[in-house]
DNA sequence: CGGGATCCTTACTGATACTG
DNA sequence: CAGTATCAGTAAGGATCCCG
């Protein structure tokens, strides 16, 4: 492979890092993520209970971005009142090796810098 | 597993997320050990041309927080002026599964979202 | 060369109150 | 119940200049 097609390889990795992280920035996206993962399907207000500390304001504005990222799909149900209900989509369900993964490496990161 | 284990076990497993994600997050830190882990050994002013867009403010703060998460090797050169050289830890060396697996799902989530 | 210090702008978050 | 609206504080990031 010559350099250029290195750098241009390299920069495709590069971005496509970039959106995998875009994706799951903020601070309580993945939270959120695995609490409807486990649950399977999820309320509103029973996310907002699962997540300690997390505010309704960003609960509903995370919701939105990880459904634009067509990782959850939001169901309104005709109730009264209104109850709206999330789950993971198919594409969302994939991040469950990258989830994994993080997992262990943070793991293995927390024993690097404190214990030993 | 009782209801409470979980809870506990999964906890544990989002601190453990939080914690990874906290390492890599910044705009520049995989660009960063990406740039380093390809050339080897880089220098302070290489990486920052390799980085399209970085300011050294933002490389020297990204690069200290990499050394303390024990990510990076950094050496000071006794050179005429003095040159910097940085290279990944064995442990920084071990983030390569998951930079492999966030590229990957990064370049199947923009198809999913943009392509079709 | 490899940064540090400063100033400034914007993005992210939180608390609280309110609505269909 | 499932959000929106508003206000306000904090932190992230950029631009520029300075120093050993």
């Amino acid at each position: 492979m010559t350099c250029t097609d290195f750098e241009k390889t390299h920069k495709n990795e590069m971005r496509a890092i970039q959106d995998s992280m875009d994706v799951l920035n903020g601070k309580w996206k993945i939270a959120i993520i695995s609490s409807i993962c486990y649950y399977n399907k999820r309320r509103f207000s029973d996310i907002l209970g699962d997540i300690e500390g997390i505010s309704n304001k960003m609960l509903s504005k995370e919701l939105k971005e990880l459904e634009l990222n067509k990782l959850i799909k939001r169901t309104v149900l005709d109730t009264q009142p209104v109850t709206v209900q999330y789950e993971l989509t198919e594409h969302g369900k994939t991040l469950q090796t990258i989830i994994n993964n993080l997992t262990d490496w943070g793991i293995k990161h927390r024993k690097e810098i404190i214990g030993k």
